[in-house]
RNA sequence: GGAGAGAUGGCUGAGUGGUCGAAAGCGCUCCCCUGCUAAGGGAGUAAGGGCUAAUACCCCUUCGAGGGUUCGAAUCCCUCUCUCUCCGCCA
């Protein structure tokens, strides 16, 4: 959520930098029901003090015994005038509020121009893509030829956008998120938490997938109904909601290994094979918290501890900052870093990072003391892959295979197979 | 699933209809005393919002959340969420 006072004092500001991702903010009309707002409020926190200051009195008298007949006379009427100014108030800050959480974060300045993904900028790559003696075969032919990926049992368990994995390439998959939790944890300094799958739907709000992206979801059934996790990124980013941290309990940086699950509505025909966008993933992510002044240096050490995985694992990858129209509703800055898949001649995503500054934050009441005012103020939460695991194991299958289609295992994971070598 | 107890400030924890935004302790800040690897004394210390040039006043809200009763609710009633104890079941 963005400032309400940045919101009022400069709501064309804002409108402008919204404007860069294509979002349409309406300013005036906004401001119109603000100025309602207002006017209630100060109307109605009149009337509260009038309430307040008559019962007093009538408590005051009752307690030495006058009659308090002609003060209740008096107030009679305050309790009706009152909760029809409170109710218009509470319509007004609720068609406000859905305002506010419908708006997306502001831009960092540094954001790139452009409306979708084609003008996002390379900032850096790593490794060469191999243009190898033969043609690469894709994670799909690869999978199969072993007989250690099974789409179509898949389906017939749980329909399409689902994966059975088989022998080593099962244990591969999962060495991979030993390899990357042992990384992060070991070398980067970050908690490995374990974390709740289902959540309620105020921690999704916390984090921004609610209420505007419902359909992406999944929920159970029942009154008070859990939504499967789309991203280790809300139960993580909810450790510190409705917290008070004491400055020196900052930074935080935590990972954890969770199952993501996303009904990927929407994005129909968009690789409908393969293991690519499936409903059920398992990512390794990174989250930090910091105070407001060290998120944009803290967003470069997480993308570059996301990078390291990919560079001990020798998967060649590029990071490219996201344009304006690309970032995501919350993030205010994005990295995402795709990995080079032969099978496709392409670069895919295997990793977002971002900078949230203090959007999350104020959603789910994240705050810290400032030492130097002590007064409470919000931090900046950041979030990203490090990395997904299903995607990095097409990187591995396909930047590590032979031509006869058996796969190389990466010496990082070797120890991780029982010192297994070839897949074959 | 059954029975019961509970949710209060940064933390612990009192408080069952009116000078309670809330005792006490801890923590923290400042001052004093003491000169020593310690301690003692005093004062202050909730958050969010409105108004405002203001981090000054003043006002409003908040004692898990949402409703209700009342002139007045931390205190009474209802619903929900969460926590704990016992029983049952269970990986």
């Amino acid at each position: 959520m963005i400032d309400p006072k940045l919101l009022r004092q400069s709501a064309a500001d804002v409108a402008a930098n919204l404007a860069r991702r294509g979002y349409v903010f309406d300013a005036d009309k906004y401001l119109a029901l603000e100025e309602q707002r207002k006017a209630i409020q100060v109307e109605t926190q009149q009337l509260q003090s009038e309430r307040n200051a008559s019962s007093k009195r009538i408590g005051q008298a009752k307690a030495q015994g006058e009659d308090i007949a002609p003060l209740l006379a008096a107030v009679e009427d305050i309790g009706a005038r009152l909760s029809k100014s409170e109710s218009t108030l509470q319509e007004l800050q609720a068609a406000i509020a859905a305002v506010e959480f419908d708006l997306p974060n502001l831009l960092d300045d540094s954001v790139p121009e452009g409306r979708d993904e084609d003008s996002n900028v390379e900032v850096r790559s790593w490794g060469d893509p191999a243009t190898g003696a033969f043609s690469a075969r894709d994670h799909i032919d690869l999978g199969e030829r072993l007989g250690m990926i099974d789409f179509e049992a898949a389906s017939r368990i749980s329909g399409s956008r689902f994966t059975v994995m088989k022998g080593s390439l099962a244990r591969l998959h999962r060495a991979l998120i030993q390899f990357m939790l042992d990384t992060h944890t070991l070398e980067h300094g970050y908690e490995e938490t374990y974390v709740p799958y289902l959540v309620h739907a105020h921690a999704l709000v916390g984090t921004g997938q609610l209420p505007k992206f419902e359909e992406d979801l999944f929920k159970t059934t029942g009154e008070t109904p859990f939504y499967l996790i789309p991203t280790a990124e809300v139960p993580i980013t909810n450790l510190v909601r409705d917290s008070l941290l004491e400055a020196d309990q900052l930074p935080l940086k935590f990972t954890a290994h969770t199952p993501c699950f996303r009904s990927e509505a929407g994005s129909y025909g968009q690789d409908t094979r393969g293991m690519i966008r499936q409903h059920q993933f398992e990512k390794v992510e990174l989250v930090h918290f910091v105070a407001a002044d060290e998120s944009a240096a803290a967003l470069e050490a997480l993308t570059g501890h996301a990078e390291i995985v990919l560079q001990k694992l020798e998967l060649p990858y590029r990071v490219v900052a996201l344009c304006a129209g690309d970032v995501g509703f919350g993030a205010t800055k994005t990295y995402d870093i795709e990995v080079w898949l032969p099978g496709q001649q392409k670069y895919r995503e295997i990793s977002s990072c971002s900078n949230y500054n203090d959007f999350q934050a104020r959603r789910m009441k994240a705050r810290r003391r400032n030492p130097d005012t002590g007064k409470p103020e919000l931090i900046h939460t950041l979030n990203g892959s490090g990395v997904a695991a299903g995607r990095a194991l097409i990187a591995v299958m396909e930047n590590y295979q032979n031509e006869d289609g058996s796969i190389r295992v990466p010496a990082v994971l070797q120890p991780y197979m029982g010192g297994l070598e070839l897949i074959v």
